[in-house]
DNA sequence: AACTATTTATAAGA
DNA sequence: TTCTTATAAATAGTT
């Protein structure tokens, strides 16, 4: 779409990628949100950037409803077409918050160090910058203290 | 982009909206996938239909990494979150659930390094070893992948 | 499912 | 970054 064909594959230049990225990202939101009006449907869109920035489209006032619907549903896999309604439903409720307890524990489990299996490379690196950050945090609160 | 402009609103037409939606979501889709390609990003993309079917794309093998990924970074982003929600008449279940949510948020807090204000030295001694440790097996684990 | 007239997205250039 | 514009790509309406 545009002066040339783009062959699909990892632009190599650096700004030209950075360009392309903000570009493509400004044209997937806005399709993102014409399908989720035009027909009436839930979206919600998540991008990491190479560098870890964060970008996030959703169809609704808050992501986390879309996630946690996604959750219920890939973990319940049949139950599809039946959790439309039921909200203010305690037994809902209760269920959900035994996902985000689910979803807390692993995160926990993370940032003790376990568990790591299953992260790409870019998320162990996301995860080692935290921690890191995490420690020299921990270190200057210990130094403020001695002194008091 | 085809013969006549579309408004952006919800197509009340049932058939044509369900047309619109197979073709767009196809067309998201495909440009969700060259924008990871290009750009070298992490995408997850959630989509329900307006009967609640379910339909997902993930540049990773797992869209779970990415969501996790986003948990980690929005809670770390977003630490003023109030959960002024439990009010009322809930179960004792729900309740405790509740305050186990308080209770793994705040954890998570210390495991990033933050609201170190109430510890006292030897937690703040234990914290530092535990994130010290976990550092060093994420690190560990880092050169093994690094390896494969 | 295919076909096309048009609109839309965007690559490259400024 | 933002705008312009030539062109590729997506898609609305049709068959």
């Amino acid at each position: 779409m545009g002066r040339g064909r783009v062959e699909l594959r990892r632009i190599e230049n650096k700004i030209s990628r950075q360009v392309t990225f903000s570009k493509r990202r400004n044209g997937l939101f806005k399709k993102a949100n014409e399908i989720s009006v035009l027909c009436d449907a839930q979206v919600a869109l998540i991008i990491f950037s190479t560098k870890g920035k964060l970008f996030e489209y959703s169809s609704d006032p808050c992501i986390d409803g879309i996630l946690e619907r996604y959750e219920r549903q890939a973990h319940t896999e049949q139950l599809a077409q039946t959790n439309n309604e039921s909200q203010g439903n305690l037994s809902l409720e209760y269920f959900k918050l035994t996902t985000k307890v689910e979803v807390l524990e692993k995160n926990i489990r993370n940032y003790v160090g376990q568990d790591l299996d299953m992260l790409s490379s870019r998320e162990l690196q996301n995860l080692e910058h935290q921690i890191d950050t995490a420690l020299k945090r921990v270190r200057t609160r210990k130094d403020t203290r001695t002194l008091l």
